[in-house]
DNA sequence: GTATACACTATCGCATACAATAAAAATACT
DNA sequence: AGTATTTTTATTGTATGCGATAGTGTATAC
């Protein structure tokens, strides 16, 4: 009975995850436990920062925790069942993922990525997604192919049932899952942290950059992949980050709304 | 008096910097504290765990850490004179850098990067810094270009004087600060991690790789940089990359072997 | 003499308790 | 009435304590 929790509303709560922790294509998040077992529930002794790192991830990914929002410990361990220490693990965690702020001696807020911040991350995605898409295009096989064909419909799906959280994260997911492809994990994992952080700053300026966009140009990816046309494929990489990073609403008016309005909640 | 402690023997202890935390060319860490003043003692409220990263992070780095080497807690917190709270939260820290790894109920070891890690790192470094040098070939004005020719001199000093822990440090730095240069903090807390793994792994697999050799070819790149010759400075770079991992004794004995002897102690 | 089982010790995992800091509220004063 | 100041409250930062787990050493049986 730890981890039944209601959906949160935008002040001051945390979420818990509405499905198991590894339920997406690339459910397990880094550094695992030996054997995690199918413990639906809560019997995850070593496992319980781990739970609360990927629940409140999930969380923001999805967009149900707005940046900005204080994550305070003693709310997040009562809904965890668990002791602020844990909790205080888990923060940290997420705050070398970047997707929450420590400010000292006040507490832990959803981060709320800088229009700097966010250029950087695009610039840091673009160099290396690149280069691996170009690797891609040489290493990757039919199963490969398969796989990735796979989680496009399964993006599809989402799409088109206007599955706002779903979709996210599997939008998200597909260039994690390019790396993993590639059996780097040390790629994957850096790109899984951008990858966080874009979502972040896709939710806190407003993209006008429509899910059907992203999927069609994950499509026209697959494709150069499969035709094993590396600068198609990098071209078409390059130009769908661009794409994203464009569409972002980065009129300093917004940000500043933001920060005006939230001072006092 | 928190911080006076000796140098280690390589058996189950951890040191401290025997240098102030900020003393080299980018000596900060990420996440550092809001105004670290120049505290050469103790007087850190805050930023108590940021200082033992830092210490055990410049232990491994500068080699006067084993790989294998375990770090308990209790003795590393009565080395900060701190409780053990802390230190569990700077391995933490630094199991997130994969510079130590957590083994359950176990305890804390630095870390010992298998082959296929390291040519894993190796991979990811070339493809990001082949992409950071060339925006670097068409970016860096010449202030940059004498900052980097300064850096050169200090590595310089410390190969001559054969001074071990100065010049494996600032070898590294030199990549770190080119991303810097950038102006891209995103991409330099990642070089960061990158290159910091890669000392442990050189140090492990007893890099071939002379000192001087790297140093020459960072000189050759930074001509390639001063003359913007972006297509110059990518081989350069990548060439560089390339031998120090070719450098590497990854002969299977050598891991085997000290894994072979290490169970005992 | 070797191997297995048992007990002991040391370290880790987690929770709880206490101290310090900052925000909030209430009161007093101009 | 508005502002400044003090008191109160809530939340974070750190330390300590207890239970659990794994490693080590010893004794006993074969």
């Amino acid at each position: 009975m730890a981890a039944n929790l209601k959906v949160i509303r935008p002040s001051t709560a945390v979420a818990a995850p509405r499905r198991a922790p590894a339920a997406g294509p690339l459910g397990t998040r880094r550094r695992a436990a030996p054997a995690e077992l199918a413990t639906g529930d809560d019997a995850a002794p070593t496992g319980a920062t781990e739970r609360i790192v990927a629940s409140i991830t999930t969380a923001i990914v999805e967009r149900r925790l707005m940046p900005g929002t204080k994550l305070a410990e003693q709310q997040i361990a009562d809904i965890f069942n668990v002791s602020r220490t844990l909790v205080r693990q888990a923060l940290n965690q997420l705050s070398r993922d970047h997707l929450v702020t420590l400010e000292p001696a006040r507490g832990a807020f959803v981060a709320q990525p800088s229009v700097e911040e966010a250029r950087q991350v695009f610039e840091v995605r673009n160099m290396l997604e690149a280069a691996m898409i170009k690797r891609a295009a040489s290493e990757l096989g039919p199963q490969h192919i398969t796989d990735l064909r796979a989680h496009l419909q399964a993006e599809r799906a989402a799409v088109q049932r206007t599955d706002i959280s779903g979709r996210t994260r599997l939008l998200a997911d597909f260039h994690v899952l390019l790396a993993q492809m590639l059996g780097n994990q040390a790629l994957a994992e850096i790109l899984e942290d951008l990858v966080s952080r874009c979502s972040l700053i896709a939710l806190m300026y407003q993209s006008a950059h429509s899910a059907e966009h992203s999927l069609e140009e994950h499509v026209a990816i697959v494709d150069a992949l499969e035709a094993r046309d590396a600068r198609a494929a990098v071209k078409l990489m390059q130009e769908h980050l661009h794409h994203v990073e464009r569409n972002l609403r980065l009129d300093p008016r917004i940000p500043d709304l933001q920060s005006a309005l939230r001072p006092d909640r």
